[in-house]
DNA sequence: CATGAATGAGAGTTCATTCAT
DNA sequence: GATGAATGAACTCTCATTCAT
């Protein structure tokens, strides 16, 4: 079993070192400049290599996403430590909106773009957001428990929240406020005002 | 004056016939299969001749977006009828909404991709989502007037009610509610209830 | 008569008022960026239009160069004006190299590239550069009807001495001088050093 | 070591059959018809495969005159043989000529376009023309040793000689002096007749 | 396991020029 | 005399991907 394992693992370390490589260059660099090529350069492989491990560019942007989704969640595991869970509503919106100002790219790659979600077979479902939305899930349940929202269904509310919050952040992300007349900080108070507001007409 | 005026006209009729067909490949085909090359050969002129009409891509596509905008005012003024505001807004959200599934690929370059927003000069607004915000405005305008919203300021109010229907549509549109363990028909069900909550939420 | 003679007045005005553009575009812009389109948008008239007044663009490039050929001489009228031809010979040199270094791309235009030599049809000599070269031939002939070149045949003489400028300016206009270990400030001492040297050779 | 070896090998093969049909294009259709893609139809490859060798244009440029200045370095050796150096110097003299009439296109990418001068990096020198000048600079020493020439300094001294044969050669090539109302043959003695009364001037 | 070599496909763009009007 | 419209023919370059080794 020994060396079976460490070829696992090393296959393991391999694919990691090239999501790494490439989640980098995607935060540094952008969608753009994020090539097959340019990844295997960083890591001193040969292009040919990344498809010993990935299939085809779909399924690395895949596990890149993957990987931007466990900084969301250790984002959320930073800034969202209240014990009270109306608090910690607040402290999770404020980290997503964060989050999404500070990696715009990022953003793109997990809730914008058509490019990874190709990957994903028919009826089965999408893995990466599973974790994060079950941050919200949770907060949303506790908060229900005490009574403190207006929402009766905690699926419907947990998607209406995200829903609320993406469209503010993917509306930013891709300029679409920014065009309209505003300056960035205008943008930005927008954007919180927004949230706050929200939050009041939730609570109950 | 006559051949100057049908001059014009008919530059305006290239112009036209050329949107029309980047559109008609945007929404069949997709971005990806978009190019000048295959816009051109679809109208059956050359390559260079797209270029006397449109200075480069971006600005092709900015007109293809506004095409698309027209598009959602129509849809906006056969579905938002009603003189009662409040029974209008409901209206605009759904006719918003059935806009997004019915042309994913157009509301894709309307509001989530990059592409044609560099067009847009520093500090000179983006006008192509003016008027559909317009009618998303004085909707919101009169509903206030007549106290009917728990709003306070109607600007943010409208960006808070697009932020919330953006969110929704272009989770659709990019495919991130389908891939969660749902239906198609869930998701309608979905979109279709939130926004009956939102709508709920926010009327005092 | 009145009228043909006006036509053709208006004819040589307009060909004027093309090289005069042309002109001004090769000396701001540069080869790369002076196109019959570029020439034509300064004008305010139509690409086509030029064709009317030049076959093709290397007639116009052909006018061109004779335009700067004008202010070759103007220069040579301007910096070449002391009666003694020995004296007069190092004004020249010295004029020919500040020309040179002012407008490279106009140099280039006059001595370096093929574009515009096509135009001169077999048999038929270049008149663009008669009047300046005879205005070396003439300071030589001065010289040597004083004794003061080890010249024998005087137009051997201004091939010669036309030869050495010629080399000196176009090594540097070619980035060639620049390229070898040398700063711009070098080159240029170097460049008067060897007209000095060459000087000093020919006096006998 | 015998694979990379081999690889290694045929890597430079290939590079050389590359610069090799790009040098024959150059020599027998000119810069204009000189592109990637006619060089890649030339050697049967795709153009990509000509950007696994060279990074772009220039680079590819700047080889072919590497090549070519190669060749003018044999043309020395083959030529300037005398161990006399006022004789040699002469040889020089006429050997590069000689090139410059044989090889116009590779004269002009040597000595007079402006083409691949931009993948030289700022502050580095030249290095494809520094060993024939080397050879010229290496005569004139010895000449000035034996105290044959009237220059004091040797690298001015072959600056000035490099500069005179260059404005004899590049004004052929350029056809400025087959313009001037001289017929070839007239053209070829003039240049050789300067050359001896160069010399001549130069001979202390 | 890793890769060097290769490529087909295609992108956006520019240009000199022509010609019917 | 002037031009608007059009184009054919290029151009350089990049990419994801494959496959024999």
């Amino acid at each position: 079993m020994g060396i079976s394992e460490r070829k696992a693992r090393e296959k393991q370390e391999m694919r990691l070192r090239i999501i790494e490589a490439a989640t980098e260059m995607f935060m540094s660099e952008g969608y753009e400049k994020t090539s097959i090529r340019n990844i295997a350069e960083k890591i001193e492989y040969s292009p040919a290599t990344i498809y010993l491990y990935y299939k085809d560019k779909d399924e690395l942007l895949y596990e890149v996403q993957k990987q931007a989704f466990s900084q969301l969640e250790e984002a959320f595991a930073r800034d969202a430590t209240s014990p009270d869970p109306w608090v910690r509503l607040g402290q999770i919106c404020h980290s997503y909106v964060r989050f999404g100002k500070a990696h715009p790219e990022m953003y793109e790659l997990m809730f914008m773009m058509r490019a990874p979600m190709n990957s994903i077979k028919e009826n089965e479902p999408w893995r990466n957001n599973t974790d994060s939305f079950v941050v919200l899930l949770t907060c949303l349940t506790e908060c229900m428990e005490k009574g403190l929202l207006r929402f009766k269904d905690v699926t419907l509310a947990a998607f209406s929240v995200w829903a609320m919050g993406h469209g503010l952040v993917s509306l930013d992300v891709s300029c679409r406020l920014q065009a309209m007349n505003m300056t960035e900080q205008h943008v930005e108070e927008m954007i919180l005002a927004s949230i706050e507001q929200y939050l009041n007409l939730i609570k109950s």
